[in-house]
DNA sequence: ACAATTAACGAAAGCGCTTTCGATGAAGAG
DNA sequence: CTCTTCATCGAAAGCGCTTTCGTTAATTGT
C-alpha cells in the first residue's frame, strides 16, 4: 500500500505537503502540486478510507437500516425500489451505502450503535415499525437521519400520501357505481396502515358511502398469505362487496388468488385496486389497477433532506408527503346492475 | 466519544489493558477485566471501526458490485435475493456490506480502487457481464472475491446448474409430446445465457429433436422488454413452436404477453416454460413453470467462499455448481394432436 | 534601503486503537 | 534464602491521514 509518506520520500516534499496538495489547499504551489500529482498517479496511490475518517470524523458513508420484522428484507419490490434511488442519489454526493446488522462480530448491539461504530455520517430507515426501540433510539440520537413511510416523528420524514390515496381509490371505485366497497387494509400500528384506512373512510364519507359492517378487514403486515386470508373473510360474508381497496399490491395478489379460487371473476364479479404498483402488478390477470407511489422520487427526497442535514451538520424535521397516482388498469369495471327483487 | 483512554483514566490502568481487556487478551486478570469491562457498559464506549481497521488492517467490511448496466440494480429481485441472502450468511460472521460506487467524491474511480479505498475484506460481484474489465481487474487484484453468475473464471465463482437446466426443461417438455420446441435464449456473451443454450441443445440432442430454423432466438439482457420481442419473432414464423424454453422469467412475462396478445392461449395453444421462479411467477396467469435457481444455496455458498479465503488469507479458486428443480406449475401441457391432413 | 506582506512549505500533534516488548512483583523451585 | 518462572501490567511505536501553527524566503510598498 502507496502512502503519503511514499510520495513525500519520492517527491522530496513532506507529507504535510502532499496531503495539501491532494486536498486542493491553497498554500501548495502549481508546480509541487502537479509533480505531487504525478508521482500519486504513477505510483498508483489510493487514499485510506479509515485513516481518513478517523482524522477528519467524517466516513462518508451512510448506514441503511431496514425492517427485517417480516423477513423479507431487500426481497420486497417495493423497498429495493426505494433503497435503490436513494443509493443513486446519496452516491453522486460521495457517499457509499452500509448495511448493517445487530451483531458486533460475537457480541449483538443496538442498531444505532453499530452505526456509532461504523461512525456513518447519516442513517435512513425505510418502513419499519414506528414502535420499535431501535428506530426510536435513533431518531433522538445526535446522528442525522430520515425515515421513510413512517410519520409523526420528530425527525426528517418522507412518505407517501396515503391518505389522499385511499380517497382516489374510494373515488375511482365510486365513479363506477360502485357502493358496497370494502378495504382490506395494513395493519393500523403501521402508519402506513392506519392512513390508507383514513383515506379510504374519508373517501367514503366525501362520496356519502357507508362502510358496512365487516367491510373493514385487517390484512396485516401487507404478504400474499394475510392478503388471501382477509379476502376470504370478505368472501365468507352474507353480502359480498362489489369493490375492495387493498392497502398493497402483495396483499392485492392474495385477495385474487382467494377470489378466483371461490369461482368468481375480476373484475366482472369482484373489482380490485391495490397500492404500491410493484412491477409485478402491470402482470397479473386481469392487469391490476392500483395507486402508485412513486419510489424514485420518495428514495430521491429521502437522499436530498439527509445530505442537508449533514451538510447544515444538525438534525432537521421536515416531513415530505410525496403525492401518488392512480394508475387504471383492468381490474376495475362498472359495477353490475343488481337484480331488482 | 468515549475512548479507551476514557476508560483507562476511569479505571486507573492504562489504555494497553484496557484495550486487552477488550479484546480478550489472556495477560489481564479477571477482576481488572471484570473492572473495565463494567466501565465501559457504564460510559456507553464502543470502539471506533475506523481506529480498529486502521491498526489491524481489518475492516470487516465485504463490498458488492452489481451489475448495473441494464440499469435494474437491486430492484431485480433475482439479484436482490441473492444479496439477501449472501448478506444473511456474512452478517453472522461479523462482516457488513458495503455497496461502492464509481465515484469517489470528485473524481472518479474503478469499483476495484473504491473498494482498496475502503479496505473492504473481500468483494462480491453479482450477475456482471463476464467481460467488464472491471470484473477482471478485481479478479486479478490480491483481494479475496467470489462471482455469482459467472463460469469459468480465475476466481472462486458460484452459479446454478444452467445447462442441467436447460436439459430439464425441453426433457419435461418433450415428455408432455412435444417436439416443436424454440428457445427464447439469454444473451450468449453472458454466461448464464450460453450454459442455457448448452443445456437446450443438449436436452434437443438427447431427445434426438431437431432444432427448426429460427427457433433459437436471442432475448438479449433478461428483460421483460426484450422477451416480449423475441416471441413475437418465434410467433411470426411460419410454422410456430408448440413450446418454448425461456432462459428468464421476466423474459417469460414479456413473451407471455405477445402471446395473449396474438389471440393464442396459453398452456392450450404454446407450453411456456421459465427461468429463475423469480416471486411473481406463480402469480401469474397461469403460474409459470420454470426451472427454479436455489437463490438461498446460492449466496449461502457464495458467502461461505468468501469467508473460508478470507480466514485463510488466500485467494482459492473453486466453481460451485448450485442444482436447479424444475417447478411445475401450469404453463405447460400436453401437446395438441396434429390434424392429419 | 528597509519594513511589511505574502507565498510556500514542514514539524508535530492528534484521531482511537493494537501490539510488541520490557518491567514488576509474586509465586514456585531448589 | 536465592533463582527462576509466571502472571499482570504499561510505555511506546505504529496504522495513514489531517490540520494548526510556525518558519523561511520571496515579494511588495515606500
Amino acid at each position: 500500500m502507496v502512502t503519503i509518506y511514499d510520495l513525500a520520500k519520492r517527491t522530496g516534499f513532506s507529507s504535510t505537503t502532499v496531503s495539501k496538495a491532494l486536498n486542493n489547499y491553497t498554500d501548495v504551489s502549481q508546480k509541487t502540486k502537479q509533480k505531487i500529482l504525478d508521482a500519486a498517479a504513477e505510483m498508483g496511490y489510493l487514499p485510506n478510507a479509515h485513516a481518513q475518517s478517523l482524522s477528519t470524523k467524517k466516513s462518508w458513508t451512510i448506514g441503511v437500516m431496514f425492517a427485517e420484522d417480516n423477513e423479507v428484507g431487500l426481497k420486497h419490490p417495493f423497498f429495493s425500489a426505494l433503497i435503490e434511488s436513494f443509493r443513486k442519489y446519496v452516491e453522486r454526493e460521495g457517499y457509499d451505502l452500509i448495511f448493517a446488522s445487530r451483531n458486533l462480530r460475537n457480541r449483538d448491539t443496538s442498531y444505532l450503535e453499530h452505526f456509532l461504530y461504523r461512525a456513518v455520517d447519516g442513517i435512513v430507515v425505510i418502513c419499519s415499525d414506528p414502535h420499535d426501540p431501535q428506530v426510536q433510539d435513533m431518531i433522538n440520537s445526535h446522528l442525522p437521519i430520515v425515515v421513510i413511510d413512517m410519520s409523526n416523528q420528530n425527525c426528517s420524514v418522507v412518505y407517501s400520501d396515503n391518505i389522499e390515496g385511499g380517497r382516489l381509490a374510494v373515488k375511482h371505485l365510486h365513479s363506477l357505481g360502485h357502493t358496497r366497497i370494502a378495504h382490506i387494509s395494513g395493519d393500523p400500528s403501521i402508519d402506513a396502515g392506519a392512513q390508507r384506512i383514513k383515506g379510504f373512510t374519508k373517501g367514503m364519507d366525501e362520496q356519502n358511502l357507508p362502510i358496512l359492517d365487516g367491510y373493514l378487514v385487517n390484512g396485516g403486515m401487507f404478504s400474499i398469505e394475510e392478503g388471501k386470508a382477509a379476502m376470504e373473510k370478505l368472501l365468507a360474508l352474507e353480502t359480498i362487496p362489489t369493490a375492495v381497496f387493498i392497502a398493497g399490491d402483495h396483499m392485492a395478489i392474495g385477495a385474487m388468488e382467494a377470489i378466483k379460487e371461490k369461482g368468481l371473476r375480476i373484475p366482472e364479479d369482484i373489482s380490485i385496486i391495490g397500492y404500491d404498483d410493484i412491477e409485478m402488478s402491470s402482470y397479473l390477470t386481469p392487469k391490476l389497477t392500483t395507486v402508485r407511489q412513486d419510489t424514485d422520487r420518495i428514495g430521491a427526497r429521502a437522499g436530498q433532506l439527509l445530505m442537508k442535514q449533514i451538510i447544515q451538520k444538525k438534525k432537521l424535521l421536515s416531513t415530505e408527503v410525496i403525492p401518488v397516482e392512480l394508475i387504471i388498469r383492468e381490474s376495475c369495471t362498472m359495477v353490475k346492475k343488481e337484480k331488482k327483487k
